[in-house]
DNA sequence: GCACGGATTTCC
DNA sequence: GAAATCCGTGCG
């Protein structure tokens, strides 16, 4: 493909209100590139944010503890952790340094490298080779990086409640959420039920 | 030191 | 509806 993204996104892009960097990471880049040789892109078309100490859904709820120092820490840091046991989730850090905040990549629609599908937070980790090395780890620069992108119309974006995080009370309705309308590789919503 | 449950995905 | 499967957090 010949296709190339724009130059990455700087730490004072990261800095802002992290619902205006959820929004406005839609159409960006996720660049990875793999020890191997294998250059991973993917245009991100959906995430969320999670904004704040106050926020139950964040895990920054529990306070300033090993596990969380990193989302009051600089913005524009990675924010990589195990879900359940087995699956990775990869997020930035956002707001200015002592204001927790993260945003969570939710889904991509793949550039090139990418083999497998990418729906869902945990696929396109696997899928782009996204690991626990990755944590910690400034994203405007190094392996794993966020490159702008075209941008995306307002009137192409869509917001919603946040996945998974229904034990949150009145933070689970809060429309932190955001995707590209109608696209294909936003992550599906399982069936409560049977399917 | 131990129990509990989760920003998920898949199968019955 | 529940398993798979690791670890941060809270409590003792």
């Amino acid at each position: 493909m010949s296709f190339s993204p724009g130059p990455p996104l700087q730490p004072n892009f990261y800095a802002q209100d992290p619902l205006v960097v959820a929004r406005s990471l839609l159409g960006a880049v996720l660049v990875h590139e793999h020890s191997d040789g294998t250059r991973y892109m993917g245009r991100i078309v959906e995430t969320e944010a999670y904004r704040g100490q106050e926020d139950q859904a964040c895990h920054a709820k529990v306070g300033r503890t090993p596990r969380t120092e990193t989302l009051f820490g600089p913005p524009g840091i990675g924010y990589v952790y195990l879900i359940y046991g087995m699956y990775h989730l990869f997020n930035v850090v956002a707001w200015p340094e002592g204001k927790a905040a993260g945003i969570l990549i939710r889904g991509i629609e793949p550039i090139s490298g990418i083999t497998g599908t990418t729906h869902g937070p945990g696929r396109l980790t696997r899928a782009m080779k996204i690991t626990g090395e990755h944590h910690k780890q400034p994203v405007w620069e190094g392996s794993l990086r966020i490159h702008g992108g075209e941008g995306v119309p307002e009137s192409q974006v869509s917001t919603g409640p946040r996945v998974g995080v229904d034990y949150a009370g009145e933070w689970a309705m809060k429309p932190w959420r955001y995707w590209i309308t109608d696209h294909p590789n936003v992550s599906a919503v399982p069936n409560k039920k049977k399917r």
